[in-house]
This record gives C-alpha cells, sequence and structure tokens, in this order.
DNA sequence: TGACGCAACATTGAATACAATATACAAAAA
DNA sequence: TTTTTGTATATTGTATTCAATGTTGCGTCA
C-alpha cells in the first residue's frame, strides 16, 4: 500500500525557495536574509537554515561565512558549461531512451512533440516553452537511470530561470521546432548515436540564444 | 594576497561524516543518532543536523521522519546506474579533455599511467587503486568544465567505498591495465569519439567486477 | 496464551537564547 | 580634509530548551 508522505518543514522550506528563484521573484543577488525569510514564511531559523544548506550543496545560492547567503548570479561562462554539461546528460540520456523506450513513452514524445507545433502557430510562448521542458524532462526519464533522472532534474531547475528568459528571443524559435522533429524521428528508429548527437547540439544552440541575451 | 578561509562547523563536521562512510567506517545501514555523533564530534546538534542535511542532499545518506537518518546501502539496480551514469560523464569528460587539455596535462596522465604499470608489477593494489581514481579525476579536470567535475565528484563520492572493496579481486587487474593504456593513447591521439566510448565500456566492466562482488 | 492498551523512554523536529563576527558610522587624530 | 579607530548595530554561527512523534515493554483482559 501506498505509504503517507510527511514533509518535514525544512524540505517544504527549500522547494518554496527554490520556487521563488525559478520565477525570478529572488533574482540572482538577492541577499536571503534569515530574519526576513523567517517573518515572510513563518517558520523559525532552525528548518530555515536546514533548507538553505540544501539549496547551497545544490548550487542554487551560494554562502559567505558570517555574510549570509545569496542567490547565485551564474556568470557567461558557468552557464555555458552547464549547458553544455545538461546537453551531455540529455544526450546520452536520449541514447538509453532509445534502447529502453517502449512504444507507449515514445508516443507520449509524439504527442508532446505535435502539441508544441500547435503552439507555434497559435504563436504561445509560454505553452511552448513548458511543453519544450516537457518533452526534454521525458526523454531523460525514458532512460530508465534514476541517477541520470535526478542529476537532470537538480541541474535543469538552475538553468530554468535563464532559459525561461532566452525563451523570449523569436529568432531561433522555428529552428528549434525542426530539431524537434529529428530528435522525435532518431527517437522513433532507436537511433541512438544520432540521438545522442542531435540532443547535444539541440542545447549547443540554446547556449547560443542564452548567449545573445546576455550580450544585448 | 591569499584569503584565509574559514569553515564553518557544518562543512567540517559533512566532510568528516563524508570520509568515515567512505572508509567504511560508517558501513551502509548504519543509523547516524544525533546525541552520539555530537558527543563523538563535540558539535552541539545544529551545525551536526545541517551538516546531515547536506549529506542527505548529496544522497549519501537517507532520512526517515522521526526515525534519524541511515546511511544509504545502494542496491544493484542503484549501483548499476550510478556507474552508467558516472561512466556517461567520464567519456564526455574526455571527450572534451581531447579538445582542450595541453600538452602538460596529458603528460600527466601519462606518468600516472606508468606509476600504475608500476603498482601492478610490485602487486600494491591500494596504490593501483588511488592512482586509477588520480587519473579518472585528471581526464574530468582536463575537460575544463567546472560543472562537470563537480557532479562527477558528487556521484564518485558515493561509490568510492563500494569500488574499494571490488578492487580486491584480482580477475580483471591485467585488462583494466591494458584499458588504461588504450585510455592515454587515445588521449594523445585526440581521439575524442573513441576516448568516450572507451572510458564508458571501461566503467561498464568497473560494474560487472562490482556485480560479482555482490553475487558472491 | 495472545492481543490490546497504556505508559515510560528515546529520538527527532522546531523554537529560542546566547556567542561570534562583520558592517556602518561617527569621532578623533594627523 | 583625510585617515584611522572605536563603538553600536545587524547578522550569522552555535548551543540549549521545549514540543512532537515513534518505539518498547509491561500489565490487563478476553
Amino acid at each position: 500500500m501506498e505509504p503517507i508522505h510527511r514533509q518535514p518543514l525544512a524540505l517544504q522550506v527549500a522547494s518554496r525557495i527554490r520556487d521563488l528563484i525559478a520565477t525570478d521573484q529572488f533574482p540572482p543577488g538577492t541577499p536571503l536574509k534569515e530574519l526576513n525569510l523567517c517573518k515572510q514564511l513563518s517558520v523559525s531559523r532552525t528548518p530555515l537554515r536546514e533548507a538553505l544548506k540544501q539549496l547551497i550543496a545544490e548550487g542554487l545560492v551560494e554562502q559567505i561565512p558570517y555574510r549570509g547567503v545569496v542567490v547565485c548570479n551564474p556568470d557567461q561562462a558557468s552557464i555555458e558549461q552547464m549547458l553544455e554539461l545538461l546537453g551531455a546528460l540529455e544526450g546520452f540520456a536520449g541514447e538509453m531512451a532509445c534502447l529502453r523506450a517502449n512504444q507507449e513513452e515514445i508516443d507520449v514524445i509524439r504527442v508532446l512533440t505535435q502539441q508544441m507545433h500547435e503552439t507555434y502557430e497559435k504563436d504561445e510562448r509560454l505553452s511552448y516553452y513548458k511543453i519544450n521542458q516537457s518533452i526534454h524532462r521525458s526523454i531523460v526519464e525514458f532512460s530508465k537511470n534514476g541517477e541520470l533522472i535526478r542529476s537532470h532534474e537538480r541541474l535543469n531547475s538552475r538553468l530554468y530561470r535563464i532559459r525561461f528568459l532566452s525563451n523570449r528571443r523569436t529568432d531561433r524559435w522555428h529552428t528549434a521546432i525542426e530539431e524537434h522533429d529529428a530528435i522525435l524521428r532518431n527517437l522513433e528508429q532507436r537511433e541512438g548515436l544520432k540521438l545522442n548527437k542531435l540532443l547535444r547540439e539541440h542545447l549547443g544552440h540554446t547556449w547560443t540564444k542564452v548567449k545573445d541575451l546576455y550580450d544585448s
């Protein structure tokens, strides 16, 4: 039988702060002062500090002894490295998915890709962004490697905000859609190595978009 | 001038416990009771709990609400997944190292590989293990991708103990040495794709060793 | 004899109190 | 006027205290 999940306060606090960072309500550089947050979230310092320790371990915030923690503001080089690693993870995941995904799972990707086309036609950028995320997350999931899934999830959450911001640019939108078609095709045909390469390149292109955002 | 690095207690405590787990002084399943550890490490519960929160985030220990934290005892499937991911990370790192490592850095690998041969001749298994770790860590380092380096470090530390235990088996020792020669050759010749494949297979073989250990 | 309930104990979860350290600002000296 | 230094204040680091929850074992009752 399904056990009852209990969430210690520290975990709930951690998720909440994570969301606040991802949605840019705590933009990079924001100092996270303990007493402030305690009041805002109505918890005492102990669970709050334990939550912050988790976020530090995840790399979402950084701590300077006796000076508090601030939301990380990764520079261009870090973002490039993160995207490079994300590409490697997704590429490998795709390769494994070609070996391990069943037909139903591939159908999931097909449907999502179709929906992505629709959001493109209707020019719905927010929906597009979310569907895009779903596709990538699903591919990773279908690798059936829990460790890989968790690593990807962590890294992806750190990039969520910056990718969301760069999503506004419309330049590469059409190309991205075509790439997704190719991704679907290669997954259907179980072309692991090609899919790996495609996904890595796909993420590489994301970097050029993000870079433009920074440069402008 | 070089600034003085200060380590909050929680960080020091975390490293200490990490070591205790890696060296099997806290074998899997060991319950980490807060008051016990507080006395043993001479710290109070607050920094200890913050340290544990970090280890939880790293996946080294797991927490059951109101029942404490215990050292993780990953099953065969988890270990296989971790090694698969480690292979993907190291393979990708090798590919990048082929693009980014300079001659001095490749020489480092060459020297280490030579030393590995010597430990093999002298039958020094502990030295062999450590040199092996150094080689893999160095390759990852030469990828020049900080995120990749950190991810690898975290995952590797979770596998440290189990790989150490499986190192006792002598069956595949000679083959492993030959694989390292091939790894060096392909790095020298900047054969990124081949090196990637080699490293992934190399880690795959590690899995068969670990599996034998479990089965026996 | 076995199952249930209750109570005492052990352990973790959370909150508060105290100590250590950094920052800001003002006063004094050059 | 500029620099330095001391002090007040804010903030984090650590310890301690109180509350909530889980476990164990004994005693009672069917």
